[in-house]
DNA sequence: GAGTGGCA
DNA sequence: CCCT
């Protein structure tokens, strides 16, 4: 039997070795079938209780991908911009963050503070996301952790600054990824969804929980 | 005019 | 290419 790559021991199986694409720190399948079943069952209450909702971009469209977030900020944008807010849009708070996504973030990152936004993307088979950074944090120092759940998404990585050569890897149920570092700031988008790739999630589609420290 | 774009 |  292989050991568990996390100190907790409670989700990984082992398997495959970490990857570092670009700074990036791609962890495939380091979530084991029964942590990615156990943390969708919390996510049905967590979108019951916060729904998903299509953020309007800047320029006035509205974002392909559904979203809602966890913890005492959740990512959310319109005609004035991209920014956290306190409140789901229904001016419910945002939910709380699972404690098994809590202690993974402990397990990989290692650090005292926890993030204070869980934000769920949720991507369908058409959706996509255009290349862009994360850059609406105070903080640029800690990193971002980013889970994938469901069907697989071809994670395109670029470089620090718009445009130049770029590489991308499709991400599968489980993985992790750790962005930190000087990928903290690089430019990251999803190109596709390949429909059908994964059965945890009933109607399929992909779930995808990046936590951040916002403030 | 660039876009956490949309479409062909 | 189109649109905001």
């Amino acid at each position: 039997m292989q050991e568990n790559r996390v100190k907790s021991g409670v989700f990984a199986t082992g398997g495959a070795e970490a990857i570092r694409l670009r700074g990036f720190d791609i962890h495939p399948g380091l979530l084991n079938a029964d942590a990615q079943a156990a943390l969708v069952e919390e996510l049905r209450g967590v979108t019951k209780a916060a729904p998903l909702f299509s953020p309007v971009t800047p320029y006035g469209k509205p974002m392909r991908v559904r979203m809602t977030s966890m913890g005492k900020f959740g990512w959310f944008s319109d005609r004035s911009g991209y920014r956290y807010e306190g409140k789901h849009p229904s001016g419910v708070d945002w939910p709380p963050i699972p404690e098994l996504v809590l202690t993974l973030w402990r397990d990989l990152t290692e650090l005292e503070r926890t993030p204070d936004c869980c934000l769920l993307n949720f991507y369908d088979s058409n959706a996509r996301m255009g290349m862009h950074q994360d850059r609406d944090e105070a903080d640029f120092s800690y990193p971002v952790v980013s889970i994938s759940l469901g069907d697989s998404a071809l994670f395109r990585i670029g470089n620090e600054t718009r445009g130049g050569k770029t590489e991308s890897i499709w991400l599968n149920s489980g993985d992790v990824v750790v962005m930190g570092g000087a990928a903290r700031l690089t430019y990251h988008g999803v190109d596709r969804i390949r429909a059908g790739s994964s059965t945890l999630l009933p109607k399929g589609g992909r779930i995808n929980l990046t936590l951040r420290v916002v403030t």
